[in-house]
DNA sequence: GACTATACGGAGAGGCTCTCCGTTTCGCCA
DNA sequence: TGGCGAAACGGAGAGCCTCTCCGTATAGTC
């Protein structure tokens, strides 16, 4: 089974290495200088031609989207973790929305692009972003379901803070005690009063 | 009094004709396109060269700032207005919010500048920012001597929601109902229950 | 080892920001 | 009203970026 058509070519390994080691020096880059560097300057420091670089990934936002992949990856086992080792909805949905502002860090300038993405039907990043959504429901409705969040709120307005909250803190960081402050302004945005529930720290 | 210098030159009106007319084209073209269309586009548009644009503007930067000027005025004013009309502390300072959110839809991509400006010393946009959390501080200190907010939020906290949150309103506008949720949850988070005080609307 | 599909590389087109300096224009004063 | 010097203009162009095109090199197959 599985094999498409006799003629068809096994692909270059060149092209396969090309691919991963422009992945490995654009991680490494927009890591200490964010994502809006050049592009050829990536290229050339990866020792490779800019044509080669945009045959790979077409755009800036594909190379981008690239990347998170692997990050991605690490956040669903974060989620699943949360799923396995949190009875308390509310902590769970809490955990949940912690997670995501982290992965959201991974790269400075990273938020404006998903923001983007979520106006687009076509882009890549659309796609994760709609992933977060739908599993930021699926914590919010239990959450909801225990009385833990108001009923009013929906996971794509959650997701839409986390989103913002993580553009802000660049700006936020210049005072030490600011990303605390947005972090508990918005969490006591969507939790209900614990009045008969134990304490969250 | 006030004569500067016995050999002070007039201004030169062609100086000042070229300042107003780049300021009206820029504000025509920000309105409809955005703030990150090309400056060169502007100063042809105008009816000058590059240069004469970019002596009287030396960046992007500064000429958003003596383009929101006039509007920073008429800020100044609703501000007057609201602490000469609301009695309500807690509606002031929800009012106030909410003028200045309407006042960064101006031009759409203007959070972005702002929230850079925050973090720098120089910027002309950064003195502008500056006023807004000093106000903001103002109507939330009456706010929590009256108990309407919570008293662990900062002015400078606020001000960063609403410039979050007016950032991710272009994303959020996909979705009709994403601004006013956004703007519960917002105000969900700074508000204190209002058990005896009568509904907010 | 030859043959062909596939990928590479880099020159370069087009666009943007911003500068520099020769030329023009304006305000002042006789 | 005319001349003069300061002030402002304008556009060529340097430098950087994104992205494309096509001649050349190379990997995979037989």
């Amino acid at each position: 089974m599985g094999a498409a058509g006799a003629g068809a070519r096994r692909p270059r390994t060149d092209k396969q290495r090309n691919r991963a080691h422009i992945l490995e020096v654009a991680e490494e880059f927009f890591s200490e200088r964010g994502i809006t560097g050049s592009l050829d300057a990536i290229a050339k420091q990866a020792g490779v031609g800019p044509g080669t670089l945009y045959r790979h990934f077409p755009n800036r936002e594909a190379l981008l989207a690239a990347l998170l992949q692997t990050r991605d990856e690490e956040l669903v086992s974060r989620r699943d973790a949360i799923r396995r080792e949190e009875a308390d909805s509310g902590i769970a949905l809490a955990r949940w929305l912690e997670a995501m502002g982290e992965w959201l860090t991974a790269f400075d300038g990273l938020p404006e692009p998903l923001r983007a993405a979520l106006s687009e039907e076509t882009s890549p990043l659309a796609i994760t972003c709609q992933g977060f959504i739908t599993t930021t429901d699926e914590f919010l409705h239990a959450a909801q379901r225990d009385g833990a969040a108001h009923p009013w709120v929906r996971g794509r307005d959650l997701f839409l803070t986390v989103l913002a909250t993580a553009w802000v803190r660049s700006a936020a960081l210049a005072d030490e005690s600011s990303p605390q402050a947005l972090h508990a302004l918005m969490q006591s945005g969507w939790m209900t009063p614990r009045t008969e529930r134990g304490p969250l720290t």
